[in-house]
DNA sequence: AACCTAAATAAGAATCATTTGCATTTGCAT
DNA sequence: ATGCAAATGCAAATGATTCTTATTTAGGTT
C-alpha cells in the first residue's frame, strides 16, 4: 500500500523531471521504502547489490542525491563519518543514544524558547527552521 | 588575560596528563585562542604553519583531538565536509545562514518543549543534552 | 519494429578529509 | 648528562564521496 503509493510517486516524478525508470533506480527506491530510516548509502548499496549484483555504488550515491533534490528523501546529519538519509519526511527531530548510537525519532507537540538577546548576535535574522538534537541514554542501555 | 589563563590551563593540563609543552602545541593553542570559533583543522594549520613552517597537518589533527579529550575544545558538527571545532565551551547553540553559511552563536534564556509521547518512542530514555540548530537567513543576507 | 537521443550506468580513477605506521626527535623527570 | 615516554614529520593508508568516460538503455518518435 505505502509502497505502491511511493512507487507512483517515483513514476510521476520520473515524468515530471524526465527521469527514467531504470531497474537500478527501482530497486534502490524499494529498498529505501523497506528499510529503516537513517540509512547510509552503503547500507542501501549492500542490500541492493544482493538483488542486483552488477550495481555500482556510484549509482546509489547519484540516485539518493537525486531523491533528496526531488524531496523523496532528506539529508540527516548525525555527526557520524558518513551521510545519513531519512525517509521520514514529516517534521521531526532525533534522539541519539551516546552508548549504543541508536537513533530515535522525536515528535514535538510544541517548543518554545527565549533567546538571550544580548549575547545572541542574530540581529534581525530570519529563522526558518529549527532542529532539535537530543542526546542521552536509551531505554535499552539503561 | 584570557590568553594567559588559557595558557595556564594548557600548562596544568600538561602536568596532569603527562603531555609535553612542545612549540607546536603552544602555537596551535595560541592560534586557537586568537581565531574565531567554529574553525576547521585546516584553518588552524594554515595559520600555524606561517609561524612554524615545518609543522605537519597530522600534528594539528592530533593536537586538536587531544584538546577535545581534555575539554579545551569541542567538536562542532555543522554538516560541512570537514569537522569544525568550537573554542566556546559555554553551553550554547548555533544559527546557520543558508545563504552565506555564516554561523552565529545562540544563547538561550530558557527552552521548553513537550514531546508527542505516542509517536516518540523514547521509552524511559534519559536525555542528557540538547542541541538546537537554527537555520535561516542572517541580517547581512536579508 | 527500427530509430534517436538524452539520461543512466559500470568501472575505475580522482579527490578530500582524516588516520596511521614508523623512524626520528625532544621535553622533562631523574 | 641520561633515559624514556611522548611528540613529531612524513608518507602511505583509509574511507567516503565525486568525477570521467565509454557504453548501454528507457522511452518517445517515426
Amino acid at each position: 500500500m505505502t509502497e505502491n503509493n511511493n512507487l507512483e510517486k517515483l513514476v510521476s516524478l520520473s515524468k515530471e523531471k524526465g527521469l527514467k525508470l531504470t531497474p537500478q533506480r527501482m530497486v534502490i527506491f524499494r529498498i529505501l521504502s523497506e528499510c529503516n530510516q537513517h540509512v547510509t548509502v552503503d547500507q542501501v548499496y549492500q542490500r541492493a547489490s544482493v538483488e542486483y549484483p552488477m550495481l555500482s555504488p556510484a549509482t546509489v550515491y547519484r540516485n539518493m542525491e537525486q531523491m533528496v533534490e526531488s524531496d523523496l528523501l532528506k539529508h540527516l546529519d548525525l555527526g557520524g563519518t558518513s551521510m545519513r538519509y531519512d525517509t521520514n519526511l514529516e517534521e521531526h527531530h532525533h534522539f541519539v543514544c551516546t552508548e549504543c548510537g541508536s537513533v530515535s525519532d522525536v515528535y514535538l507537540d510544541n517548543i518554545n524558547y527565549t533567546l538571550d538577546e544580548n549575547r545572541s548576535p542574530l540581529g534581525k535574522a530570519q529563522i526558518n527552521s529549527l532542529d532539535l538534537h537530543l542526546q542521552g541514554i536509551c531505554g535499552e542501555c539503561l
